[in-house]
DNA sequence: CATAGAACCTGTATGC
DNA sequence: TGCATACAGGTTCTAT
């Protein structure tokens, strides 16, 4: 459940405790779906994963959306997604690792960071960077105007000062999509997950299943606020955490999970009007919503895609 | 090119 | 008690 409050926190920790530091070595568990999976997009595997990454020095922490990268002082970046389940975490030599470590950095001051991942859909990968598309900074935690490679097509996510929130709204309207559809798709915007997207869309009382197109341009910017109000109320209580599965890098989790209104509240009273909320399945997961203050609106038409653009 | 759905994983909860 | 099934869900890949 990493979304871009949990991202952003790790980044955090991160920045503290990694930059600046140099790696001494690199260990990758043996199992494979350490040396497989988790390694997954960087070329060459494990082994040159190690390589290329023993002796180097971060030089900083960078996020764009749920997007993490350290970089190095031989200018390339080591780019980490969480999945579901990916964690860093700092452990103290001699001491065991947490469970489901897939790999451990040695760093010169004698801590070990260990990447952590039960459900391997997160994974690590040295990539080259490039210019960004706009010429601004590449995200969070860094000034350069490089990406990894492999980021460079996700969107600026809602805590980026330089997101337009306007293109943002008028490429929401020219889509056939629904309006969460569209806030999931991280080449929109990037940074939102199911929880906060129904957290965003409970704010301003507007069903996930809304069509995009048409809607009035001032309502969808109301979405994108409500979502960046929801995704800063839970970065200062450092994230949503429902279990183990979202930690910091220090073990420890977030209690936005208290402040959450609609995601997870199958059969409560929405604190607005009373009304239950409710469940129902949308794009192979649950979206949670007010029937009563979230009315039903014109459906997406799925038929009538339009395509324009002009690049 | 845009869009929709499958596949990738494993631990926990629930149903029979 | 044991087995089967559902569910959690972000991204990339594949098919249309």
């Amino acid at each position: 459940m990493p979304e871009l409050p949990e991202v952003e926190t790790v980044r955090l920790g991160l920045r503290t405790h990694a930059v600046g530091r140099r790696v001494q070595t690199v260990t990758i568990a043996t199992d494979p779906v350490s040396t497989r999976r988790t390694v997954r997009r960087h070329d060459g595997g494990a082994a040159d994963f190690a390589d290329r990454l023993t002796g180097r020095t971060f030089t900083a922490a960078v996020r764009r959306g749920k997007y993490l990268w350290l970089l190095t002082d031989a200018d390339e970046a080591v780019v980490a997604h969480l999945g579901m389940s990916g964690q860093f975490r700092l452990g103290e030599p001699g001491r065991s690792a947490p469970p489901h470590t897939r790999l451990t950095l040695r760093l010169d001051d004698g801590r070990d960071l260990h990447f952590a991942d039960q459900r391997s859909f997160g994974h690590l990968l040295i990539a080259p960077l490039e210019p960004t598309a706009d010429g601004g900074p590449g995200g969070q935690g860094s000034d350069a105007a490089i990406v990894p490679s492999v980021v460079a097509h996700i969107a600026r996510d809602l805590l980026d000062p330089l997101t337009d929130m306007g293109s943002v709204a008028s490429t929401m309207r020219r889509s056939g999509s629904e309006v969460k559809r569209l806030l999931l798709d991280q080449r929109v915007v990037s940074g939102v997950g199911n929880i906060y997207a129904d957290e965003g869309l409970w704010r301003a009382r507007i069903r996930f299943d809304r069509a995009a197109q048409g809607m009035r341009a001032d309502t969808l910017r109301r979405v994108l606020d409500s979502t960046r109000e929801v995704m800063t109320d839970a970065l200062a209580a450092g994230g949503t955490s429902f279990d183990e599965l979202y930690v910091d890098v220090n073990g420890s989790s977030g209690y936005f999970d208290r402040s959450l209104r609609a995601y997870g509240q199958e059969g409560r009273p929405c604190g607005r009007c009373d009304a239950l909320i409710r469940r129902v399945p949308f794009m192979n997961r649950s979206s949670f919503y007010c029937p009563r203050c979230q009315p039903a609106g014109r459906s997406a038409s799925h038929s009538t895609a339009r395509t324009r653009g002009r690049g």
